[in-house]
DNA sequence: AATCTGTTCTACTTTATCTAGAACAATAGT
DNA sequence: ACTATTGTTCTAGATAAAGTAGAACAGATT
């Protein structure tokens, strides 16, 4: 699994690091279970610092995605039947998002569509 | 329109601003030609500095939302038929908050459902 | 025993956010 | 014409976030 790290980016670092992570579990290369490389393993790989990489696993586990084991390692965690939490921490991310679709001039047909492209791609794409 | 401001949130008050505008427009609660208040009243009605609220303007003109006449006001931009500029930054926005959804347990259904809700909450409460 | 793990601490630089005040030139209202 | 208001631009300062850097600790792994 391939992660690229854009330096000049708006988006951190660490999060341009989590947002690839979840993608990857996403598409399936990553499964639960699996366990993610060292944070100064995978900081020396990217050519950063471990500080940042560490943030990046605490932000995965705040989101319930990856468990961090002390001394040990980090490990995906298994999908819950239905994350409550999840649900309605993304539901108050979503909502600008749409509502500035819906302003540009989508149409709920097409925000759906939208969205069915990308899970399209995200579960192609391997 | 009442525009509400939390100083302890985690998103920037301009970030606020300019999503509760956008939220406004989607609800029809303002409409394209309709000028905004201007940098100092509205500031001064928030209680925050001019500055921030310039900020939020110039956020939502470089999104294509308001047009920005210097020396005269803001005003609410018409949607375009459809905006090929902000189709692909949406798009960058919305794949990893999909993706976290698939990771957490949600299925390409669910997605769509909540979306849906969504839609349905900006579109209804007037 | 030696290495590797995440954790914790201090320290520093750079950038982002927010506030503050002043000045300018163009616009709008009277 | 006069006046107040407009967005713009500038300097300035405070606080927080982001990223890097190095060191040390204690538990886990080999």
């Amino acid at each position: 699994m391939i992660i690229r790290i854009e330096p000049d980016s708006d988006i951190p670092i660490y999060e341009q690091i989590s947002n690839q992570i979840v993608e990857g579990i996403a598409r399936g290369l990553i499964q639960p279970g699996d366990s993610l490389p060292s944070v100064r393993a995978f900081a020396a790989d990217l050519g950063i610092n471990m500080h940042t990489v560490n943030k990046s696993y605490h932000l995965l586990e705040k989101k319930g995605i990856i468990t961090i084991v002390p001394k040990s390692g980090a490990i995906i965690s298994s999908p819950l039947d239905f994350n409550e939490i999840s649900f309605g921490r993304l539901k108050a991310v979503y909502k600008p998002l749409i509502a500035e679709s819906l302003v540009v001039g989508m149409s709920k047909e097409q925000i759906h569509e939208l969205i069915s492209s990308i899970i399209q791609d995200i579960k192609k794409r391997n």
